[in-house]
RNA sequence: UGGGGUGUAGCCAAGUGGUAAGGCACCGGAUUUUGAUUCCGGCAUUCCCAGGUUCGAAUCCUGGCACCCCAGCCA
């Protein structure tokens, strides 16, 4: 994990650094990367990650994974499995710095007493509804509730009883008592705990009244002794409630919270709640559908941590909205499997070629490199015959100006084995071609010749006795718009790509993919990055596109 | 004049009073047995706008404008 050259020197960096260094004995950096486990991480939680693991490794601090498990109506423990999985997926390691908000729910109970003890928090008994309607609005100030002034005694009494499990799911709340005119929303008496009668993922039963996340967040920064308590943008206002809380609190230190804003990709979504009803209405076949912006999703279809951390990086950390296109990932992702993938052919849509001249009762084998830029990744053998596959892309039967690949007369090079001139296009009733039919030269064993003459095109080809039989899945963005949400006003199903997903079923390759293993990134030469599914088997091959090749073909 | 934020190229992003880094994208050109890779070159006289301060402003001041977030017993 070398890659973060520009994400250093962000403005949290900058002040990280600066915190450091102020001290006299420099304190340790402690950070925290704390999700809900309410849903599957995505590529904005990398990058979140990546900030706060990058920060605790860069200033030999630590980062607490934690999960923040607050609301047992929307998490589960199969969440908490996965984002593990995905966490240390990406390579980071949290020893064992695992925690869980949930983990602190003792102590956090003892700290809301301490505020009802000190005249700071009050059970409210209003309505959710009454609760509203009395918060006031954006422009006018909010009225007390008739419970604000409750004695010390009952508050104590009612919020024991709370616990206790005497009242019904939203009969009481507890409110810290603050200022029901606070221009900013969050300060007009906020919830502190609510009831709800409901089994913890974490803790069973053992608890009914769950505190909010407000009340959570500050106290188990501060239990952790998080220096830099790092969040997205929309939690800015919430830091005036978050210092509240740490200052009305006997806790051991003051951690700061500093927000930085959001990632978000073009023609994707990013939140949990949207990426949920593209699972539940089926538009993807689940959370690690290749075609989802989740980690799971991403792996599935091939990218590796490295070209995610280096896109986080690239992207680095600001408080403008990022707005990233795909082409930027994309990028990240070929970068890397440039270096490490090696190179195979197959064909996706096969046109079969008869070579005239080469007998039918012949066969030979040809080594070629596994990574013509790289010896050291060595060769395999491919099997030649008179009969092979190309792609059906790779023909024209009239070729137009920039068209400089197999057409009637035409010589091309069939990757590392023979020149091939086409002789005629074979046709089926309808007038589609069947079957071309080339003469090959002998003297261009290898794909050259000693006459050195220019032979434009080189054809990835297969040879069909020889051939794997596979499906291959190509992937197309999820959505026809960059900004589905912004251009859609809410209404963001109808602009799903019904085409993202292209399942080509006749593909054929040669036969060392066999020996591919699911997760193995291989090049289909002149096509793309791929790699097995984790569905694939080896009577039932699958293939997933990774991320096709640049292509500056102008036809 | 509710409050809180953000404006540097098509998309990101450095820049912190001394004369606009870098990446992605795009456009040229070289090399190439992948129309890939690699390599070279181009791409903001100007930083949301308008004034002001200064020898000098993207950076400081004043006034506008645009966009984002906030009225969960969600996080």
């Amino acid at each position: 994990m070398s890659d973060t050259k520009h994400q250093t020197n962000s403005f949290i960096h900058q002040i990280v650094r600066k915190d450091v260094g102020d001290r006299e004995n420099a304190k340790s950096v402690v950070t925290r990367f704390p999700p809900e486990p309410n849903g599957y991480l995505h590529i904005g939680h990398a990058k979140s990650m990546c900030l706060n693991f990058g920060i605790a490794r860069e200033f030999d601090g630590v980062c607490f994974l934690r999960f923040d498990d607050t609301n047992p109506c929307k998490e589960d423990e199969h969440y908490v499995a996965s984002i593990k999985a995905d966490v240390e997926w990406m390579g980071f390691s949290y020893g064992n710095h695992l925690t869980h908000a949930s983990d602190y729910f003792d102590q956090l109970y003892e700290w809301a007493i301490e505020l009802i003890k000190n005249g700071k928090a009050y059970v409210c008994s209003l309505s959710a509804e009454d609760i509203r309607a009395s918060r006031g609005t954006l422009k006018t100030a909010g009225q007390n509730s008739p419970y604000r002034e409750r004695a010390i005694e009952e508050n104590m009494d009612l919020f024991e009883r709370m616990r206790g499990g005497e009242f019904a799911n939203g009969s009481h709340v507890l409110r810290a008592k603050i200022d029901m005119a606070s221009p900013n929303m969050n300060l007009r008496d906020p919830t502190l705990y609510r009831i709800r009668h409901q089994n913890h993922q974490n803790t069973g039963n053992r608890w009914c009244v769950y505190p909010m996340y407000d009340f959570t967040h500050p106290l188990s920064d501060a239990i952790e002794g998080v220096t830099h308590s790092l969040c997205t943008l929309e939690f800015e206002d919430h830091r005036p409630l978050y210092d509240w809380i740490l200052n009305n609190v006997s806790v051991p230190c003051q951690p700061q919270q500093i927000e930085f804003s959001r990632l978000s990709l073009d023609y994707t979504v990013m939140s949990k709640r949207l990426l949920t009803s593209l699972v539940e209405n089926q538009c993807v076949a689940g959370w690690d559908d290749p075609r989802m912006p989740t980690l799971s999703g991403m792996r599935r279809r091939g990218y590796r941590p490295e070209s995610i951390r280096t896109f986080c990086d690239r992207v680095g950390i600001t408080k403008k909205e990022q707005k990233i296109e795909l082409s930027a990932l994309e990028a990240c992702v070929r970068e890397d499997l440039e270096q490490i993938a090696v190179r195979r052919m197959g064909v996706i849509k096969p046109l079969k070629v008869v070579i005239e001249n080469y007998s039918a009762d012949d066969c030979e084998e040809l080594t070629v490199p596994n990574h013509p830029g790289n010896p050291k990744m060595g060769n395999r053998i491919i099997n030649f015959s008179n009969e092979i596959w190309i792609d059906s892309d790779d023909f024209m039967e009239h070729p137009s100006k920039n068209f400089f690949r197999l057409s009637p007369g035409r010589e091309v090079r069939l990757r590392y084995a023979y020149y091939i001139t086409c002789i005629r296009a074979i046709k089926n009733d309808s007038g589609e071609i069947t079957e071309l039919r080339c003469r090959y030269d002998p003297e261009s064993r290898g794909g050259g010749t000693k006459d050195n003459r220019k032979v434009r095109g080189t054809l990835h080809w297969v040879s069909a006795k020889h051939a794997l039989s596979a499906v291959v899945r190509l992937y197309g963005p999820l959505f026809t718009t960059p900004d589905p949400i912004g251009e859609t006003k809410g209404d963001f199903m109808k602009f799903v790509n019904a085409d993202s997903l292209k399942t080509m079923q006749n593909a054929k390759l040669e036969t060392s993919i066999e020996e591919t293993i699911i997760g193995d990134a291989f090049q289909l030469e002149r096509i793309g990055y791929f790699c097995l599914d984790s569905k694939s088997s080896s009577e039932n091959l699958v293939l997933n596109q990774t991320v096709a090749l640049r292509d500056s073909k102008r036809d």
